[in-house]
DNA sequence: AAATAAGTGAAGGGAAAACCTCCGTTTGTC
DNA sequence: GACAAACGGAGGTTTTCCCTTCACTTATTT
């Protein structure tokens, strides 16, 4: 992704992705202070692995930043491109970040004013900065074309995704995917400037408690 | 709360009930592994005095878990009593149960099939199916008065609580608090049928870039 | 206001978890 | 098939967390 990785064997390279992928579920879990040992454990390699590439946790963090800006760059990209309307667009953005689990900013935040900052001369601030300037060309479209809520701002969109994105510990990974699908639906319910057909309901499955109850025994 | 604080001393009441709530705020936030110690730091006494009164883990869960549902019982109680429409009472109610940040089934249900339930028969299973169940009538209600959505059920609504409470790590409280309250507004707008005003804006504050690095500095 | 029993916090030993390096083995690449 | 690159796990060190013991403090009772 980044120029960094080209000299790396292939199996390096891959290693080095499987690492990003999973640190990124687990600070979105967890926070940027999970352990780095259950981060190698997921992505499947050795603990020294993860030293080799990523020298300490802040470079991990920083690298887990960079790589998920790009993956809203690339998203935005993709979404306004293939949708002629912003609310359209946006609508595919947030439902494909939330599926991405990407909590953008939970590093990028923690580390705007702190170590992991350094050494890059706010580029990484500069990065998320930019993003948001986007995001808000976006959400003003949206709303000149009468789809959107006014009073929205690019942070609160932000910040709402990487609260959904993030799974409750005791549910499993089963059942919080399924809901945080069904909360993203309602948070897109109330953006949403246009009326609801009053008695339009949310389509999907209706949880009953037994179901519950199964999937809480299923996640142990 | 309960009859098993009736032979206490006075300073010893209210050590428990602090204990209690700084458990709620931690299991709410990490988990139910929070780490005994840091609860007891934060209800401000000596971690002996957290292990006179809750003799191991799961008897401070367990009575976390009680705790809450009695809360989420008397909330309920006071906004059905308060409000003649169902649609007014549940509004009422979440905001109550995000205000007092209730992460009620965070522990019952983790404890749901586990250890935390022995010894009690599962009286804490039977009230939690108890309130949901009230819970549905309030939602049937509201859904009749055409005023909540079709299709949403107790447990969309509880769990939508549980994580809409639930703080983000790295933000600090006071925007954390910030968050939550905007963030329900938008979940209660997702659930409500009543046609939006086209262009109603969230009626509340904007967060701006410098304010949220503002609060990101103040949170360390 | 003295007696007493209940309650308290802090220190610290032991166990577990997390950190991080070293090194013999495996795997891509030329 | 040779060589450098990459690997994973073992294990020593540090940190965190658990939980008990004990000398001191505070509420209550008469």
């Amino acid at each position: 992704m980044t120029e960094s990785t080209a000299g790396l064997r292939a199996d390096a390279r891959r290693n080095r992705e499987q690492i990003i992928a999973a640190a990124r579920e687990l600070f979105l879990e967890q926070g940027i202070h999970a352990p780095l040992e259950e981060i190698a454990r997921r992505a499947g390699v050795g603990i020294a692995t993860l030293y080799r590439r990523f020298p300490d946790r802040h470079a991990l963090v920083r690298q887990v930043a960079l790589d998920n800006m790009a993956l809203v760059d690339a998203e935005m990209e993709r979404a306004t491109a293939e949708h002629p309307d912003a609310w359209g667009a946006l609508t595919q953005l947030l439902r494909r970040l939330v599926e991405l689990r990407i909590g953008v900013f939970m590093p990028v935040l923690a580390s705007s004013l702190e170590e992991d900052m350094r050494g890059d001369g706010g580029a990484l601030k500069a990065k998320r900065n930019e993003l948001l300037e986007r995001m808000e060309q976006l959400i003003r479209t949206a709303q000149d074309e009468g789809q959107l809520r006014r009073g929205v701002t690019p942070i609160d969109i932000m910040l709402g995704v990487i609260k959904l994105s993030r799974p409750l510990p005791v549910l499993g990974s089963e059942l919080n995917e399924l809901l945080i699908g069904q909360q993203l639906e309602l948070f897109l319910s109330g953006l949403h400037a246009v009326a609801l057909d009053a008695a339009e309901p949310l389509s999907r499955h209706r949880l009953t408690l037994d179901e519950l109850d199964r999937y809480l025994k299923a996640a142990e």
